[in-house]
DNA sequence: CGGGATCCCCGACGATACTG
DNA sequence: CAGTATCGTCGGGGATCCCG
């Protein structure tokens, strides 16, 4: 799926919460800081974003369009589900290399 | 979010969805075949599925667990309006490059 | 401050040969 | 048929520099 390609990438979740929780236009270097990642990661991540019209850019900065409020509260009963997950995946370790933050 | 790290690898998806429809459990060639891809990718995630119990083995080949059930109904919503968001997103790659300017 | 350009590293993936 | 081991390739991501 498309979206899971977009949304997997590493810092595309990251930002879209920084954001949703900012409640308003964060700027390029507010949103580096707050996603504590470098301006390249973060450009890309921004383009793809704004490409795929999640996020707008303007007025002050970058914030989620109606599209990106929406993903978002599609996304939330899977992050419900993934705590709940969580729990048990972590009782057996090894999983694959790649988490590094957030739950 | 890790679990968008296991379900954004490349055949995690295909695997679980083939096991979805096909409705009861399939041999390892079987899901091969169908997932078309090659042994050593379906093996990892094959590993990484079922070490975080989303699908189990036994009783003939591999089938999702109540868990892997329970997250593919989360994910149809998700695949419902990625459907939608889809026919958006294609619009805009399909843009000449010279005017790349969002619409 | 915004964000493009560059360099390097490492892990994921693909193909295939091989064992039980 | 089930699954593992090996190897080369490719692309994403981290860090950093620097111009507009």
């Amino acid at each position: 799926m498309v979206l899971l390609d977009l949304l997997g990438r590493r810092m595309t979740l990251r930002i879209l919460w920084e954001l949703s929780i900012a409640g308003g236009p964060l700027t390029f270097r507010a949103l580096q800081h707050a996603a504590q990642t470098n301006p390249s990661v973060l450009n890309s991540r921004l383009k793809e974003l704004r490409n795929a019209q999640i996020i707008e850019h303007g007025g002050g900065g970058y914030q989620l369009s109606a599209m990106g409020k929406s993903l978002l509260a599609i996304i939330l009963p899977l992050h419900v589900w993934a705590d709940e997950w969580a729990s048990l995946y972590k009782r057996n370790r090894a999983m694959p290399s790649r988490a590094k933050g957030n739950a």
